[in-house]
Formats: C-alpha cells, sequence, structure tokens
DNA sequence: TCAAACCGTAACTCATGACTTACGGTAAGC
DNA sequence: GCTTACCGTAAGTCATGAGTTACGGTTTGA
C-alpha cells in the first residue's frame, strides 16, 4: 500500500543515485554528500524521504548514522509491477482471444 | 536506459490510476477523464507524460484515440527494480560474510 | 456543408518540492 | 570542559508540475 511513497521517492534522480549506492554498500551521509554536487543537508533530505518511503534501514555508528538499502521495502514495489504486468498481460491475451473469435465468426 | 521518465510519470497518484485501469483493458481518452475528479485536459496531459515515457500505445479509432498499456515499456522499469535488487542482495550477503569472519578470527 | 463529438495544445494560476544558508544537538579527542 | 566532526531541522528562495479555461483541428452524421 506504500508503494506510491516508493515510486514518488524514486522520481528524483539525486536520490536514485543514493539508492544505488546504498544497493552496493552502506554508506554515511558524509561519504554520501561528498560524491554529488549538492550539500550536505540536501542529502540528509533526500534520505528522510527514502527512509520515510520505507526502502533504507539507519544504524548510528558513535556521531555516525550509516544508510543502508532495505530491501523489504522494495519487495512492495515489486509486487505492485509484478500484479500490474499480470493483468496486462492477461487482458492482452483476453483482447487477442476476441479478435480471432471476431475472425473465425467472419 | 528511461526508467527514470517511467518512474516520475508513475510517481503521480492520478497517473498511477490511469495506467491501472489501461492494464485490464484499453480506453478512450473521454472514458478515462469520466472517472477521474479532473478535466479532461489533464488527463490528456497524463496520458502524454505516459506516452512519453514508453509505456503506452495509442491507436486512432476515427476520432476517438483509443490508450493502452505496453508491457515492453514497463520491462525497463522491472529489469532496473531487478538488477538493483540482485545487487543490494550480494552486498548483504558479503557483508554478513566478513562479520562471519570477523566473528571467527575473535 | 453544418453541426456536434472527440481530442490536443497554449496560456495561466497555484501548490509542491529541491536547494541553499543558518542554527542547534550529540559523540569523540585533546 | 572545549573544540571538532557529524548530522538533523528550520526558514526562505526558486523552479517545476498539476490543474484550470480557452481555443483550434479532425472526424462522423445529418
Amino acid at each position: 500500500m506504500s508503494y506510491g511513497l516508493i515510486l514518488s521517492a524514486l522520481a528524483d534522480p539525486t536520490r536514485r543515485a543514493i539508492v544505488e549506492q546504498l544497493a552496493r554498500e552502506p554508506k554515511s551521509v558524509g561519504e554520501l554528500a561528498h560524491g554529488f554536487p549538492v550539500s550536505r543537508p540536501a542529502i540528509s533530505q533526500h534520505l528522510k524521504v527514502l527512509n520515510d518511503a520505507g526502502v533504507l534501514a539507519v544504524t548510528s555508528q558513535g556521531a555516525r548514522r550509516v544508510y543502508r538499502l532495505d530491501p523489504k521495502g522494495m519487495a512492495e514495489l515489486r509486487q505492485w509491477l509484478d500484479s500490474l504486468w499480470d493483468t496486462a498481460l492477461a487482458a492482452f491475451a483476453a483482447e487477442a482471444e476476441t479478435m480471432a473469435k471476431d475472425n473465425q465468426r467472419k
């Protein structure tokens, strides 16, 4: 039910790049901000959006906060995409069948 | 390479509802607009965004324009999600292995 | 040909969001 | 305790996008 948050979160290119980096290895906010042309607070806000969407996990290492990707969060998006995919294919097959019957009737 | 357009297109709730309806059966612009609390031009603009993203297919039936979902367009998004999923799981497994070695060394 | 239906686009308003600087709060090192 | 590093949040600016109304183009039926 929260794939809407995930989709709007992944709509931003910077947040997509953050997600792709965190998919490879966990990183702190400062490490992430160093690889982007935006300020550190901007990264922090992006991380908040991704965290609210449920695709991240945070662990505090002293003063540092290490973010990592949470596969469980992405599972909802995958599920929604798969169901959409299935209904589209089923509708396509049904339509093809009716068209075949119409041709046969002719 | 165009999953960015698809993601930003699917970030809007109205466009998601349009996609879900078109996944079940093809519809014209007027039929779609009838089921939404927004005007017909708004639906038309949403359809343009979805079409530019490559997830729709259009066929002209006289004055009507029938839109349907194009599974090939969604395939790119699925592919991106799957690759992200795989790298995340691989990184998670690698991290778990290093943690196991650290415990063993202790 | 005239009218009506169907649709796309232009122009505009208004809300949302991405970014900045500035500030406050917490943990480690001297 | 004091400084430094690290991070989150508040306030404000500016661009983008979703919505509207108005208009023009195309196709069908009378």
